[in-house]
DNA sequence: GCAAATTAATGATTTATTCAAG
DNA sequence: CTTGAATAAATCATTAATTTGC
């Protein structure tokens, strides 16, 4: 392979290690003289030049900001758009039942800070675009305000139920052998 | 011990099934909802907790990303690097302290030349932009009068319109199987 | 052929980061 | 400036494979 005429800059591990420890150092947006150092400080392992700096700084800072948009701040917009014209409407359900499958989930596991229960919550934050449609917002319970024993809903219901391609191609599944259950 | 408190779980392979479709499907980080619903349909399965769900989402995406990164980003690496792979430069040295006259080729670019000088920014304080309007702060010498550092942005024909390509691992798929049999 | 020891997988915890809110 | 929320990375710990000796 010929060497790429190297539209773009790779950065080298050391490169990229550095950077996001200036990054997490509270640098974001270096001026000229602390891109020129930088620039040369990278420049001992590999190649690089003072606007791949000033880029990186200005991707890693907006990429990142679009990340949490992504994960916490969303319903803020939602909550100001109207829902979705046809929202509501959680088809998978296919087999959920009415009661809640969680329920001594996360009692007796965590012997130390219980937080752990707190990290259920989650939200759909994919910063990788994968093939495309996945995440499947369904929340047909409507309200988990009852007695849940991890406090995960923090994030509103609000998202556009979007049917998912969740598996439900196992419903009918087979009896395959496996015991495990064992334990 | 006839009985093994077998603590932990132990997914069978409908099961495993079922959660790598999923993690085909794109699904990577399950809310509540979503890990009831899935908890609930791998209970048809075996003995399963939301927990177990949520856990395994995490690492099977942990180690799909550190797999891939491990594989691809290595020769990345190499293929720019033929210098030395490991200079005994410290890699975790930040930015030189303040001493030089910054004025260089910015403008006005934003305070944090004072910050820097003292500790390096102030966090997260000042990138509060509103989204969407991310303009860089730094416009590099506007005026050609002086090459005393790097001159990217003066012509917008070279930009890079894309990221430095730093962390793009698009995980999908997946190949490692857990003994899905036997037993 | 089986059982103990070793190695590899992978489930479960902890830690460190990020940005946003108060 | 401090606290809150939520991962993702790093790490710990246990189960299952695999190897080795008899």
């Amino acid at each position: 392979m010929p060497q790429t005429p190297s539209t773009r800059w790779c950065p080298t591990p050391e490169q990229l290690m550095i950077l996001e420890e200036m990054y997490r150092s509270g640098v974001r947006t270096p001026n000229a003289s602390q891109i020129q150092q930088i620039t040369a400080h990278l420049s001992l392992y590999g190649k690089v030049e003072g606007k791949n700096v000033f880029y990186w700084f200005q991707n890693h800072k907006a990429r990142e900001r679009q990340k949490l948009r992504r994960r916490l701040g969303w319903q803020h917009q939602m909550l100001h758009q109207s829902e979705g014209p046809s929202s509501p409407t959680p088809p998978l359900h296919h087999q959920t039942p009415p009661t809640f499958p969680y329920q001594g989930c996360f009692h007796e596991v965590s012997s130390q800070g219980m937080n752990l229960a707190g990290k259920l919550d989650a939200s759909q934050g994919q910063e990788e675009e994968p093939t495309g449609s996945n995440v499947m917002y369904a929340q047909p319970c409507g309200s988990t305000d009852g007695p849940p024993c991890w406090r995960p809903l923090r994030t509103l219901d609000l998202f556009p139920t979007k049917s998912t391609g969740m598996g439900d191609e196992c419903s009918s599944s087979k009896s395959s052998s496996c015991s495990t259950s064992t334990n």
